[in-house]
DNA sequence: CTCAATTCGGACCGGGTTAGTACCGATTAG
DNA sequence: CTAATCGGTACTAACCCGGTCCGAATTGAG
């Protein structure tokens, strides 16, 4: 199963590219060259993300996208629930618990354990670390690594 | 945006049911009308966990399902991935990366340990601990699956 | 020993969400 | 004024989820 939404993905990428070149005004069509993702696509995404105050959009000719704020400022969780939205685990931990199980359900709180923890995963990884290449994680069995359960 | 899926999600309600009576041999409609989850789906559930590992399926008049190994020994993370496939935050992460980005983007990494983070998560809590309800869970374990993976 | 009842196992199908596209209006620089 | 660019909405296509159906295996009765 795959996590984020192809969408949250390209969001995040396209954001780490702003992030390479920042105070560089980028239009979409740029940003989709760029990226070698499809325009319409990067446009919608772009759209989100400005939305949700990642970015800032200037209109008119010669207008483009840019950070709305320093790389490291900004989170990927941030990037990511600009597109989809608040993250959770389960149904139960993103809206307000209105199953009939909620009360006598005693796995209630292990979700919420498991979804603070993907959540501080997501929050600790700003866009300026995307940037870097990362050598600070030696991994050998990185497949294995990679995969939870065989 | 939600992280399980409705079915990963029948899968744990439906695991840790299995793993409040031990020993017990369950039938799918049994164990759906003591779910409260529609049958047909909880069959479909089983079959996944059976085909993963999970539980021990009998065939035949008063066949049934149970628990392959003892609650403490099954992960979370087992029983999602044992409906869902291998867990992976992006398309990058799970499946052999044919994507042309994959040798200059400087993101994997990073991604990598996002992941890894979300399996500690996953795998950190068993079936056991998902009967107990969690007034008692020792704080060292979840300061450890809250951390980032390093 | 045979048959029927019961249960799991695998293939198939429809509905709904998501990805992706296209259009038109709004805004701004030159 | 014109060209370029973002913003919003509507639309189509694809995929995945959830559910249903029928066949395979096993048990227990006659």
């Amino acid at each position: 199963m795959i996590i984020l939404s192809k969408l949250a993905d390209y969001g995040v990428i396209i954001a780490t590219h702003l992030a390479e070149n920042p105070d560089r005004q980028v239009t979409a069509v740029a940003l989709a060259a760029e990226t070698r993702l499809p325009q319409a696509t990067v446009a919608k995404v772009l759209k989100a993300l400005s939305h949700g105050g990642v970015v800032i959009a200037a209109r008119g000719a010669s207008g483009g996208y840019k950070l709305a704020r320093r790389a490291q400022a900004i989170s990927v969780a941030e990037v990511v629930s600009a597109i989809d939205g608040a993250i959770g685990v389960t149904e139960c931990t993103v809206h307000t618990p209105s199953c009939e199980r909620t009360d006598f359900c005693p796995t209630r709180p292990h979700w919420q354990r498991i979804n603070r923890a993907v959540g501080a995963a997501l929050q600790s990884v700003t866009l300026a670390d995307m940037v870097m290449p990362a050598f600070s994680f030696p991994h050998a069995s990185e497949t294995a690594a990679e995969r939870i359960a065989p």
